[in-house]
RNA sequence: GGGCGCAUAGCUCAGUUGGUUAGAGCGCCACACUCACAUUGUGGAGGCCAUAGGUUCAAGUCCUAUUGCGCCCACCA
C-alpha cells in the first residue's frame, strides 16, 4: 500500500464513485412493502439557478439524511427536479435575447415562449449538474420539472377543482405596474428605493361649512383626483366629531365622506388621511372595507384618464404640477415639507412603479388553512427547530387570499377560457374552467372560445410538488410513457414523504401551501417534518448576494477542497437552524479532516495482516483477551454510534458530524492508534483496529460519501459499496463507563508526563505504552534505555483498574480516582516543580470534595435535589474524606 | 408597528430536559520532523457565560427588565 499518496485526493474518486454508484443504480427507488419508505422531495431550484452555498447547504442536509436512512434498510427516494420559477427565467430569456437586440413583444408570445424551452433544453441542466458534484443522491431517472406535460395537467386540475368548489375567484387587487413597460411586477421585481420627496399638506373643505376644512398629507398628490374618504382615528379627539362628515373633494368638487379607521396613524401627517382605493394598496383595503368606489384615474401608460377632469391626458407627474398649482391658487395647500419615502422602482427601467388596480385572479384561503393549522398543532407536522411553529401558525391565522394570477408569458397559462358569445360583463357566465382546453363551447357550441392570457403565480405549482411529482392525478397525456397504475402505486407508498428540508425565508410561500394542498388534494399531511436551516451569510453576517460581492462559490470549494471538505465544514457549522456565517478558512478544517480519514486510514492498511480480520469480534468477549485501549475504543466507538443516531433522529446534524470528528481524530487516532503501535500485530489490535476504522467509515458515509467509500473499498470489505452498506447496530453492552473513566485517568497521568518529556528525555506515549503493555518486547527495551523509574509507572494502569473494580458501576468518583492516582504519581516522579504543580491540582480537587461535602449538610439540597444526585454524591463522599487526610499528609511533605 | 432570534475564549460558534472542574475549531505562544499524516503531533496562555434583578438546595441554562446586534412580516398616506 506504499503507493498511496500521503495526501487524500478528491479530484481522483469524487467523479469516479459517483459515476459507480448511479451505473448501479443505488440511487434509485422502488416500492418494497416489505421496506419503511423514507422520501425526501428536493425543493426545486430555478431552472436558470446555478449552485449557491445556501443550495449546497440545503442539498447536503437533505443527502445525510436520504443516505443514513438508505444505510438504516429503509426504502429511501430523493425525488430531484427544477421549478419553471416563472419571471426570473423570462427575465433571463429576456435579457438573452436582448443581446440580438430583440424585446419579448418582438417575438409575439408563442417564439418567446418557444425561446425559453430552447433556452431550458440548453441550460436548464446545469444546476442538476452541479448538483451531482456535491454527491446529491436523488432519483435521477424521476427528474421532474414543473413545466412536464404531467406537472402541468396536475396544475390545471387543482385549478379547475378549486374553482368548482368556489374557492377560486376573480376580483380586483392593486399590483405593482409599470407605467413605462406597461407591466405587472411582482413585490421582489420592485425594488423600494428611498427618494428625496415631498409631503404636500392639502385643505379639503367641510361640506356646509364654508370656512371649515380638514387638513390630509400626501406625497402623490395626483392621486387625490381618485379619492372616495378621508380617513381618521376614531381615537383621535381632534377629528371625532368630523367624523361622517362630508367633505367636497377641490377640484373635482365631488362630495366624500370623513370615515373612522383605527389603521390611521395619529402621529403622521394631520392624522387625517385621503383615502384612494384604486390607487394605494393601503386605501384599497380601507376602500373594500368600507365599501367605497374605485376610481381608477389614469391610463395604463400613467397618463391621466377620463376620470381625471381637466387634466385628462396629462402624465401623472405633470398633473401632479398642475394639481398642486390649481390647489395653491384657490388656497387649499396648506404647506410642503421635504419628506423622505421609499417607493418601489421597476427593476429594469427603475421608473417608479404605480400601484395600480386591476382584476387578478384568487384563492380563498381561510378553507384550506383549517386543516393545515390543526395538522400542525396537533403536532402531525413538526417543525425542527420547533420555534418555527409559531411563525407558521401566525401566519396562518392571519392567512389573506393568494392573488395566483401573473401577467407574464412563461408558466402555466390560466386553463380558464372564455366564450365571446356567452360572455358578459362582470360574471362568470361565458367562462369556462377546464384542466384541458375544451373544443367548443359548452353552452352556445361555437368554436371561438380563447384562453386567458395570464399565468399562474410561480407557487401555484410548487405547491403541488410532493405528489404532483408522482404524476397525480394520473391522467394520461396522448405522446407520454407515464404509467399510471404504477405511478398511483408509488404515490401510494411514498406520500406522505418523511421530511422537508428548506430555508426559512420560503415557509410562506412554499411550505404553509404545500401542507394546505396535501390536505385539500390527497387528504393527508405531505411530510411529517419540516426541518428549516439557517441562512448562508458571509462572515460580517451579511446575505450572500452578487450585488454584495460576498458570494463564495462552492463549486470553487469543491475545486480546491474536496466535496467532502465542503460538506463536512458547512453542516459542522450548522446549528440546529441559526444562520452559518462562512468564510474560506472554514473549509480547510473539512480538508484536513478528510486528509486526517486518509492517513490514519493509509497507516492502517500498511499494518494490517488482511487474512486475519475474518475473526469475529465476539469471540473475544468473555474471554477478558481484549487489552484495556481496545475495550476503551469500543466503548467509545459505541457511544459515538449512539449519539450520533441520537443527533441525526433530532435532526442536529453538527452534533453528529463534530463528534465522529472528535472521535476519530483526538481518541482514534491520537490515543488508540498510538496506543498499540508496538503491538500492532496483536490479532485483538488487528481486528479492533480494523472494525472500528470500518464502522466509522460507515456512519461518517452521509456526511463524506467519497472518502469514506475510497478508503471502504481499500480495506477488506463485503458488499459492492459503502453507501448500501448497514449502518452498524448499537451494541450497548460495549459501552462502558469505568473503562472511558479509567483511560481518561490514564490520559491525564500521561499529559503529565509529557510535560517533563525535555527535561527527561523520554517518550510520554511509550510510557502510556508501557502502563498498559508492561511486557512488550518493544517497551520492555524502550524502558531499559530510559530512566528505571518509568518501571513504576507500569503498575499505574493495574492501580486504576483496582480503583475502578472496587467501586460499582456509575459510582466511579473521577475527582477521588484522578487524585488516588496523582497520589501514586507524585511518589513515582522525584521532582520537586512537579510536585507543587501536582499539589495545586490536588488542591483543587480537594475543594471540589469539600463542597460536596458542604453539600450534603445542606438539608434542602437533601430534601428536594433528585435522588440520584444525592446519592452520587453520598457515594463519593467516604472516599472524599479519605482522600482529604491523604491530601493534608501530602502537603506536609512537600518541600 | 407586529413577530422572532442572538449576546459564552482574540475570532466563529457548541453547551439536549437546570446538577460535580463551561468545551471545540481557527488564531496566538513554546516544543517536536529516521515516526501514517506539517493539511501533523504535544503542551500552554486566554472566560465576572452582555447588564441588572428574580425563582431554586443549585442558573451559562428558567423568569422579568435593560442595552447592543440581526432576521422576517407589515407600513411609510
Amino acid at each position: 500500500m506504499n503507493e498511496l499518496s500521503t495526501r487524500y485526493n478528491p479530484k481522483e474518486c469524487e467523479d469516479k464513485w459517483y459515476r459507480f454508484w448511479e451505473g448501479k443504480g443505488y440511487f434509485h427507488a422502488r416500492p418494497d412493502p416489505a421496506k419503511k419508505p423514507f422520501s425526501i422531495v428536493i425543493p426545486p431550484p430555478n431552472v436558470t439557478g446555478i449552485l449557491h452555498m445556501g443550495h449546497a447547504l440545503n442539498n447536503t442536509i437533505q443527502d445525510i439524511l436520504i443516505r443514513y436512512h438508505r444505510m438504516s434498510g429503509e426504502e429511501t427516494l430523493w425525488m430531484p427536479g427544477t421549478d419553471h420559477a416563472g419571471i426570473a427565467t423570462q427575465n433571463v430569456v429576456e435579457k438573452s435575447i436582448a443581446k440580438e437586440g430583440l424585446r419579448r413583444q418582438d417575438l409575439g408570445r408563442e417564439k418567446f415562449i418557444a425561446k425559453v424551452w430552447e433556452w431550458k433544453e440548453r441550460h436548464g441542466s446545469a444546476i442538476t449538474q452541479q448538483l451531482k458534484r456535491l454527491g446529491a443522491s436523488c432519483d435521477w431517472q424521476r427528474i421532474r420539472f414543473t413545466m412536464d406535460a404531467e406537472y402541468s395537467v396536475s396544475v390545471a386540475e387543482v385549478f379547475a377543482r378549486l374553482y368548482q368548489k368556489g374557492l377560486i375567484y376573480r376580483g380586483t387587487y392593486i399590483i405593482n405596474w409599470c407605467p413605462r413597460c406597461q407591466t405587472a411586477l411582482a413585490d421582489e421585481e420592485a425594488p423600494h428605493q428611498e427618494l428625496e420627496g415631498s409631503l404636500y399638506y392639502l385643505r379639503y373643505p367641510l361640506k356646509g361649512s364654508p370656512a371649515g376644512f380638514i387638513t390630509v398629507a400626501t406625497t402623490r398628490p395626483e392621486t387625490m383626483l381618485g379619492d372616495t374618504a378621508v380617513a381618521v382615528n376614531p381615537k383621535d379627539k381632534r377629528y371625532r366629531k368630523l367624523i361622517g362628515k362630508t367633505v367636497i373633494l377641490p377640484l373635482l368638487k365631488r362630495q366624500i365622506n370623513i370615515i373612522a379607521d383605527k389603521s390611521v396613524d395619529m402621529a403622521f401627517g394631520t392624522g387625517a388621511v385621503k383615502v384612494t382605493p384604486a390607487h394605494d394598496p393601503a386605501d384599497y383595503a380601507l376602500g373594500k372595507k368600507h365599501n367605497l368606489d374605485f376610481i381608477n384615474v389614469m391610463h395604463p401608460d400613467g397618463r391621466m384618464n377620463e376620470h381625471a377632469g381637466r387634466y385628462q391626458g396629462m402624465d401623472r407627474f405633470k398633473a401632479r404640477q398642475a394639481i398642486l398649482e390649481d390647489l395653491r391658487s384657490e388656497g387649499l395647500l396648506e404647506k410642503v415639507e421635504p419628506h423622505v419615502l421609499s417607493a418601489g422602482h421597476c427593476y429594469r427601467c427603475h421608473t417608479i412603479i404605480e400601484p395600480y388596480l386591476s382584476r387578478q385572479w384568487f384563492v380563498k384561503m381561510k378553507p384550506l388553512a383549517g386543516p393545515a393549522i390543526k395538522a400542525v398543532k396537533k403536532g402531525e407536522i413538526r417543525f425542527y427547530p420547533e420555534r418555527w411553529k409559531k411563525v407558521y401558525l401566525n401566519w396562518m391565522e392571519n392567512i389573506q387570499d393568494w392573488c395566483i394570477s401573473r401577467q407574464i408569458w412563461w408558466g402555466h397559462r390560466l386553463p380558464v377560457y372564455y366564450c365571446p358569445d356567452c360572455q358578459a360583463q362582470d360574471s362568470d357566465k361565458g367562462i369556462i374552467v377546464a384542466s384541458l382546453k375544451p373544443p367548443k363551447c359548452p353552452s352556445c357550441g361555437c368554436g371561438r372560445i380563447y384562453q386567458d392570457e395570464d399565468v399562474l403565480d410561480t407557487w401555484f405549482s410548487s405547491w403541488l410538488w410532493p405528489f404532483a411529482t408522482f404524476y397525480w392525478p394520473f391522467k394520461i397525456i396522448s405522446g407520454s410513457n407515464v404509467d399510471a397504475q404504477k405511478a398511483e402505486e408509488e404515490l401510494g407508498y411514498f406520500y406522505p414523504t418523511s421530511t422537508l428540508v428548506t430555508a426559512p425565508e420560503i415557509i410562506f410561500f412554499w411550505v404553509a401551501r404545500m401542507i394546505m394542498a396535501g390536505f385539500e388534494f390527497m387528504k393527508a399531511i405531505p411530510f411529517s417534518d419540516v426541518y428549516i436551516h439557517g441562512t448562508v451569510r458571509d462572515i460580517e453576517g451579511k446575505k450572500m448576494s452578487k450585488s454584495l460581492g460576498n458570494i463564495i462559490d462552492p463549486l470553487d470549494i469543491i475545486e480546491e477542497y474536496g466535496s467532502d471538505a465542503l460538506r463536512f465544514s458547512l453542516i459542522s457549522l450548522t446549528s440546529h437552524g441559526q444562520d452559518v456565517f462562512l468564510s474560506e478558512e472554514r473549509f480547510e478544517q473539512g480538508r484536513n479532516f478528510a486528509n486526517k480519514i486518509w492517513n490514519a486510514s493509509r497507516f492502517i492498511l500498511m499494518n494490517l495482516d488482511a487474512s486475519r480480520i475474518k475473526v469475529d469480534l465476539c469471540q473475544f468477549f468473555g474471554k477478558g483477551d481484549l487489552d484495556l485501549a481496545d475495550r476503551w475504543i469500543l466503548s467509545r466507538f459505541y457511544s459515538l454510534l449512539k449519539n450520533v443516531g441520537r443527533s441525526l433522529g433530532g435532526y442536529r446534524l453538527n452534533e453528529a458530524a463534530n463528534a465522529i470528528y472528535g472521535f476519530f481524530w483526538h481518541e482514534f487516532c491520537d490515543w488508540y492508534l498510538e496506543i498499540i503501535k508496538p503491538e500492532i500485530n496483536k490479532e485483538r489490535h488487528q481486528v479492533v483496529m480494523y472494525k472500528v476504522l470500518e464502522k466509522t467509515l460507515r456512519i461518517l458515509h452521509p456526511c463524506m460519501p467519497f472518502i469514506t467509500e475510497e478508503v471502504w473499498q481499500l480495506l477488506p470489505h463485503q458488499g459492492d459499496s459503502i453507501m448500501i452498506a448497514p449502518w452498524p447496530h448499537l451494541q450497548g453492552n460495549m459501552i462502558d463507563a469505568r473503562i472511558e473513566s479509567m483511560m481518561e485517568t490514564l490520559f491525564d497521568i500521561v499529559k503529565t508526563i509529557r510535560n517533563l518529556r525535555a527535561e527527561l528525555e523520554i517518550d510520554a506515549q511509550l510510557v502510556l505504552s508501557a502502563s498498559l503493555y508492561p511486557h512488550s518486547r518493544g517497551v520492555r527495551s524502550a524502558i531499559e534505555q530510559n530512566k528505571s523509574w518509568i518501571a513504576n509507572l507500569s503498575c499505574l494502569s493495574d492501580i486504576a483498574m483496582l480503583d475502578a473494580a472496587k467501586r460499582p458501576a456509575g459510582t466511579v468518583s473521577d475527582a477521588t480516582a484522578d487524585a488516588d492516582v496523582y497520589l501514586h504519581l507524585g511518589e513515582a516522579i522525584d521532582i520537586s516543580h512537579e510536585r507543587v504543580k501536582i499539589a495545586d491540582k490536588i488542591k483543587k480537587l480537594a475543594i471540589s470534595a469539600a463542597s460536596k461535602e458542604a453539600r450534603l449538610k445542606n438539608r434542602e439540597f437533601v430534601k428536594k435535589a433528585p435522588r440520584e444526585i444525592v446519592e452520587k454524591e453520598q457515594a463519593g463522599l467516604g472516599e472524599s474524606r479519605r482522600l482529604l487526610e491523604r491530601l493534608e499528609r501530602m502537603a506536609r511533605e512537600l518541600p
